[in-house]
RNA sequence: GGUCUGGUAGCUCAGCUGGAUAGAGCAACAGCCUUCUAAGCUGUGGGUCCUGGGUUCGAAUCCCAGCCGGAUCACCA
């Protein structure tokens, strides 16, 4: 039982004693009692005064005098206004430490083979360019969001829908056929990633001059100019003739996608994110067509003149959506339609979070719905994980104005920066040591600050800020975990048997009740699906302890029990850090 | 225009299932290294919580209206 438990417990049964009235528990919700006054837990006495007829001072006093003539654990109290501040033994903390350290999994749920099985598709990457800012945040925001669904207990399918098929690989396709056939990765020396996004890049270049060239020629607007484009149309006959399953158009493009593979492969693990099943566009297109006439055998779809097919979805309060398009081609709707009945066919699915940006919340909407209409359960329950766009300090990226940057530019970028800031601390150690430490800072300075964030709010990332080593960053929680390690490390063992001796004073409580918080705040997150907060708890405990390490000398306490204590709250703040991080996927170096 | 979403200190953000004098970090200023890592700690200044109504003992938080920003409303994915 938390401390949190037995308080609320105590006021119910105080107030029953008292007024007669029966008080849920759970709704008492005792909170940390802020720092200017006096106690450890508040509880807010107004929801009692109807029954007590009395004023919140007397009220808070009466049920106050109970707890401490009752109960073991409250041994005094304050009441200030409605509120009742609650001081917990001494004693009762330290007991709450060395039940935090003997458990080894403290605040992780073990899952069983009941556990809701829960499926996160995050990263899903289009095969013609290389991973960019937005995608570091959606598969910082992804992974992290697996991970602490599995530390609340859940069996977590991690999946990545590689949008392999579609016009935009045919640009890049016809770009290699007509500008550089014969460039390989090996051959120029670039990441196939980069490589083919060069190349698509290069498509639309040359068919934005093209277009400027008709709509000069023809006198006609930018639109029209498009439809008439020779580039465009060679394009779309690619995709065609993709469907068809052309040997020739096929095999091109799956050397290019080897290439890409490659590229995100290497990018992926830098990141430290993984999936453990991956599906592929070109594989669940199909089961979308095929779902899709089925429908429209049912009627719940319609055919328009023109052979394309639609689902009305005005009675919804949306639109007309498109299905399948005239020549018979699926579109991105139809795809994730197959995908999601793919899924569901592999893996008996208990929830489904799609982590994709927040351009596309119409798009879930639409397919909710769809899915619900096609028959599948699980259609209406499906959950968005929408985040908000990345900005820079220098203002938004665009692609066409090249602002674009790249995933692994800025993890080169970071990494430096890192290197460069530490480069006085770390030149005693060996060099594969400290490039060692400079990843896990770069890496973790860029986690930290992507996931501190709300993630439905657009942000701003600022790299200079990200890795300044003091205030709310990655850097500064590595930096108190190297620092408790280097004590621990000189401390050598800890003396549990004179733990017990022990009587916390104020500032080692307020530790120990950081620490106790911890599972409520990873079950919080698992609910609201929120890294968020796994990173402000990070930030909140590091600074506690920041605040602890520097009132007090550890090493140089000549009370063996006081000493034991101080070695033993730090063992387990470092280990709960270490815990805390690793759900956002930042790792914590051993010293810095 | 419809829908969704955000607006809190100079800047970046917490707080939003209603509770104490609205909090952090950065930046500014002033202190603290003979000490286990000072990449740290302490203190000071800084607010119309977008505006206006409403709900009640109490509103940054809930409701309504408005203002401003973003996204979306594709035969792109």
């Amino acid at each position: 039982m938390t401390i949190q438990q037995i308080i609320s417990q105590g006021v119910a049964d105080a107030v029953k004693a008292l007024y007669g009235i029966d008080a849920d528990p759970a709704k008492i919700s005792p909170s940390p009692t802020k720092k200017e006054f006096e106690g450890n837990l508040t509880v807010m006495v107004f929801p009692f005064l109807k029954a007590s007829h009395k004023a919140p001072e007397q009220t808070g006093t009466e049920i106050g005098e109970w707890l401490v003539a009752n109960t073991d654990a409250i041994e005094g109290f304050n009441v200030i206004k409605g509120f009742l501040n609650l001081s917990i033994a001494a004693d009762f903390w330290r007991d709450r430490l060395e039940q935090i350290a003997a458990d080894e999994n403290f605040g992780f749920r073990e899952a069983t083979e009941e556990s809701p099985l829960v499926m996160v598709e995050y990263s899903s990457p289009n095969t013609n360019k290389p991973l960019h800012l937005g995608h570091v945040r959606n598969n910082l925001l992804g992974n992290a969001v697996a991970r602490i669904l599995k530390a609340n207990g859940n069996r977590v399918v991690k999946t990545n829908i590689v949008n392999d098929r579609g016009i935009h690989i045919c640009k890049s396709m016809l770009a290699w056929q007509k500008w550089g056939e014969g460039a390989t990765p090996e051959s120029t020396g670039k990441k196939g990633d980069h490589l083919i996004g060069d190349f698509y890049v290069a498509f639309d270049k040359h068919f934005r001059a093209e277009v400027a060239e008709i709509m000069e020629r023809e006198n006609i607007e930018k639109e029209e100019a498009e439809k008439k484009s020779p580039l465009m149309a060679e394009a779309r006959e690619m995709l065609r003739r993709w469907e068809q399953g052309d040997p020739e158009v096929r095999r091109l493009w799956e050397m290019m996608n080897e290439w890409v593979y490659a590229g995100f492969d290497e990018t992926y693990k830098r990141m430290g994110v993984d999936f453990d099943k991956i599906y592929y566009e070109s594989n669940t297109y199909l089961e979308g067509k095929e779902l899709v006439e089925k429908g429209l055998a049912e009627g719940i779809f319609y055919r328009k003149d023109d052979g394309s097919v639609w689902a009305d979805l005005t009675p919804d309060g949306l639109d007309h959506k498109l299905l399948l398009r005239a020549d018979g081609t699926s579109v991105y709707m139809t795809q994730d339609i197959g995908t999601a009945k793919l899924r569901y066919l592999d893996f008996p699915i208990d929830r489904m979070i799609y982590v994709v940006g927040n351009e596309q919340n119409y798009h879930f909407q639409v397919l909710s719905l769809l899915l619900d209409k096609l028959g599948f359960k699980w259609g209406k329950d499906l959950v968005h994980f929408s985040y908000g766009m990345v900005e820079l300090p220098e203002g938004k990226m665009k692609s066409r104005e090249g602002t674009v940057v790249d995933a692994d530019d800025l993890m080169d970028t970071m990494i430096a920066d890192a290197s460069e800031a530490s480069a006085d601390r770390l030149k005693e150690l060996p060099a594969e040591e400290a490039a060692d430490i400079a990843r896990m800072v770069g890496l973790g300075a860029l986690k930290y600050f992507l996931l501190k964030v709300d993630p439905r709010k657009n942000m701003l990332f600022n790299p200079k800020e990200s890795i300044d080593f003091n205030g709310n960053t990655g850097p500064f929680l590595q930096y108190t975990y190297a620092r408790i390690r280097s004590v621990l490390r000189k401390a050598g063992d800890i003396n549990t048997a004179e733990i017990a001796k022990a009587h916390p004073n104020e500032k080692e409580i307020a530790l120990i009740q950081k620490l106790g918080d911890f599972p409520a705040v990873v079950a919080e997150a698992g609910n609201s699906l929120s890294p968020a907060l796994i990173a402000n708890y990070c930030f909140d405990l590091a600074k506690e302890y920041n605040q602890f390490y520097h009132d007090y000398s550890i090493l140089k306490e000549s009370d063996e029990s006081v000493k034991a204590l101080r070695l033993e709250l730090s063992s387990v703040v470092a280990r709960t850090l270490r815990s805390a991080a690793g759900l956002l996927g930042i790792e914590m170096p051993e010293r810095m």
